[in-house]
DNA sequence: GGGCCCGCAGGG
DNA sequence: CCCTGCGGGCCC
């Protein structure tokens, strides 16, 4: 994002998924006053393993290179170091090369402000080159990654614990040759027909260090080169023996024969016309001009090339404060069209679910577990939030080869009754919903195909498309969970005053397509409640209503957005009162206000009955002695009623997946993790805990949690499935 | 109070 | 990707 702009300037909307990066300020470049103590840093890897003392006694007798630079005039110095033969390192790999410093310049060190003041200090760059590398070309780097050519291959006996040497090692491959490192070494053994070494290697500013690394080329491990140490110049400027790096390509082992398309052009791989090889400034495969398609006749002049799988079409790249590409299915709606100047951004109306029910699955049939008959919410997008009855908008909620889920009764249709215990319903479609609509006049046949098909498949009889059926055995069939919305009030006096309210299971008895009030057919169903909770209208159920402390539910925000809004108006509405006082008329009170009074008290006024546990979980919580800790947290929460469970779900939700745990490893930290998500994560190689990064070792023991996970799916029945 | 029509979620 | 839909807020 650009500086001054926001989110909504890109218009990121609710729900959105976008990816950040945090953009990297450039660290200062900053040499330090004493070039000793910068030798001394243990990350470039210099020093060797001496002493304080030691590296403070070669100042003096140092030779040009890397000695106290300041004290001597800068051309002499210059002079003095071309064409030394260098280590220099690869600030990207931490590998150190065979270079040759070309040129030595003075910068003034720039302060942190990025202020061009020096405060007399100056920064000397070394301009490299690499003696295997032309293409690089010279390569400035600063005093810490360049140093003496490295010419001493230590003795096994010489080699020491805690030692710093330069070795071979391939990070990718730790068998195989590869690039020289310079490692600590950790562990040194010998039997009679091997001998190894174990190493950590420091990776400098390039990353941290590998710890345990099996070195393989004992007989090649190099003394690090002490600046200014040396045996005479005759080291610095005669060309040492070169030392073996790995293949290029790990691909092809450089072998010349072979054809590679990660070394050569990445469409044939053949391994001829370098010259007419693009270099892709992405992926960084070459590409030759003639396997492109089209072919190219000329190299590009562009600065950058990008080859077709990483080239972007720069009509789809948002510039700053540029706002979003319309996706193409929005571009496909009816609303794209529209010059409706209309803000749907705001209300209830058109919001996208904010949470989402994942202790069920979507396809689950029956209760969902904390959620008790008489449970009421204002808005529809929070009944699909509860995973009661997930669509936003359609009555039925189910999958027409298995069955439905659930359905609203909200009087959309009506031909239905409703006397509490027993209801007829209507299917869907018929209707002409062109013109971006919902709901529409009947103006055609409804037929049993999708949620019409699989509302008729709760039944327990064999589906008929034709005729419909009647269950053998109503009971039998599949259970549909229904929510009465307040909407359906003018047709049924079963129906809450206002909100979506849960009222219990009820199952398919018969379904049947008839002509409907509208002259089209229509299918419809006959519903029987079966369940044990007592119904919201009953004298039972309006007491346990009552004790579970159950009323609206409001989203998050919603009462103090509202309230805010009212406040405004009745300003106003203030405004024009004083100016005239004499109607003096007593202001009603707004419906928010008398909402939002009982609901905000009733946790206070009204008892609720504490979640009882059988015996079962009880023992089943004992045996979980690994989260005793956080059990007595849970348990504290049991007067809470059915909110109970929402504690435990918080309590032991997976860190990774944002599920209720399943088969949880319980690690030694104290947290609990998905197996699965913890092997997932050690597959990526991340060994520490998903929690709290403490390390849990590369061979640690998964070992599942069977006490918690077997309350868990007592607590939660069916969570699992579909995992 | 009723018509209009939007985004969203979910199935197919 | 397309199709479907017993919501819901704003405007007339």
């Amino acid at each position: 994002m650009e500086d001054g702009h926001t989110i909504f300037d890109y218009n990121v909307g609710l729900n959105d998924i976008v990816q950040l990066l945090v953009r990297q300020t450039m660290p200062p470049v900053s040499l330090p006053k004493d070039k000793e103590g910068e030798l001394s840093d243990s990350d470039s890897g210099c020093g060797s393993g001496q002493s304080e003392s030691d590296k403070s006694s070669t100042h003096g007798e140092c030779e040009v290179l890397f000695s106290a630079i300041h004290e001597l005039p800068f051309i002499s110095l210059f002079r003095k170091m071309i064409n030394e033969f260098v280590d220099a390192r690869d600030l990207n790999m931490g590998a150190w090369f065979e270079a040759k410093i070309v040129n030595v310049s003075k910068t003034p060190k720039s302060s942190e402000e990025g202020s061009m003041e020096t405060d007399g200090e100056e920064e000397i760059r070394y301009h490299i080159k690499y003696e295997d590398y032309p293409e690089n070309g010279v390569v400035q780097l600063s005093a810490k990654d360049v140093r003496p050519r490295a010419r001493t291959v230590y003795q096994w006996h010489q080699l020491e614990q805690g030692m710093i040497v330069m070795v071979n090692y391939n990070p990718d491959e730790p068998k195989e040759r590869g690039y020289w490192y310079d490692a600590q070494i950790q562990r040194k053994r010998e039997t009679r027909t091997q001998r190894e070494i174990f190493g950590k290697i420091l990776l400098g500013d390039a990353g941290d260090s590998l710890n345990d690394c099996r070195i393989m080329f004992v007989n090649e491990i190099y003394k690090i080169e002490e600046p200014g140490n040396s045996d005479g110049s005759a080291a610095a400027s005669d060309s040492p023996l070169k030392r073996s790096n790995g293949p290029e390509c790990k691909h092809c082992k450089d072998d010349p024969k072979k054809n590679c398309r990660w070394c050569n052009c990445h469409i044939c791989g053949v391994k001829q016309d370098p010259d007419k090889q693009l270099l892709c400034d992405e992926c960084d495969m070459a590409f030759h001009t003639y396997c492109l398609n089209p072919p190219l006749t000329t190299i590009p002049d562009d600065e950058d090339w990008y080859c077709p799988e990483c080239r972007n079409d720069a009509s789809e790249v948002v510039l700053a404060g540029e706002k979003l590409k319309e996706s193409k299915k929005k571009a496909k709606m009816a609303s794209a069209s529209s010059s409706s100047q209309r803000d749907w951004g705001k209300g209830m109306a058109c919001v996208g679910r904010t949470k989402q029910c994942t202790i069920v699955p979507s396809n689950h049939y029956g209760p969902v577990p904390g959620v008790p008959v008489g449970t009421l919410w204002k808005f529809r997008v929070q009944v699909s939030e509860s995973g009661v009855h997930r669509p936003h908008v359609a009555g039925i909620h189910g999958r027409s080869n298995d069955g439905a889920y659930s359905l609203v009764l909200a009087g959309g249709y009506e031909d239905d009754v409703d006397d509490g215990n027993e209801f007829t319903y209507t299917g869907s479609g018929g209707r002409d919903l062109s013109g971006n609509k919902r709901t529409a006049e009947q103006s055609c046949d409804q037929k049993l195909t999708n949620m019409n098909r699989a509302l008729a498949l709760n039944c327990n009889a064999p589906v008929n498309e034709k005729d419909g059926a009647e269950a053998r055995d109503w009971k039998a069939g599949k259970p549909v969970r229904v929510v009465r919305s307040s909407k359906g009030r003018k047709h049924s006096r079963y129906c809450p005053e206002d909100g979506n309210r849960y009222d219990g299971i009820y199952k398919v008895v018969k379904y049947w397509p008839e002509k409907g009030k509208s002259g089209f057919l229509v299918w419809r169903y006959l519903l029987k409640r079966n369940d044990d909770e007592p119904a919201p209208w009953t004298r039972d159920g309006k007491e346990r209503i009552k004790k579970l402390g159950l009323t609206m539910q409001y989203p998050e925000g919603y009462l103090e957005a509202v309230a805010a809004k009212e406040k405004e108006k009745e300003n106003k509405n203030e405004e024009e009162m004083t100016e005239t006082p004499t109607k003096g008329k007593r202001k009603r009170k707004s419906q928010t206000e008398e909402k939002r009074s009982p609901s905000k008290n009733t946790p206070k006024k009204i008892k609720v009955e504490a979640y009882k546990l059988t015996k079962e979980q009880k023992a089943l919580i004992k045996e979980d002695e690994l989260n005793k800790k956080l059990w007595d947290e849970a348990m504290a929460s049991l007067s809470l009623g059915p909110r109970f469970l929402n504690k435990v779900e918080e309590i032991f939700l997976c860190i990774c997946c944002q599920e209720v745990v399943y088969q949880p490893v319980t690690t030694e930290c104290q947290h609990n993790v998905c197996r699965e998500c913890l092997q997932r994560s050690f597959k990526a190689e991340v060994y520490t805990c998903p929690a709290c990064r403490h390390d849990l070792g590369k061979n640690y023991q998964m070992t599942v949690n069977k006490a918690l996970q077997a309350i868990l799916t007592q607590l939660f029945p069916g969570y699992s499935s579909g995992r």
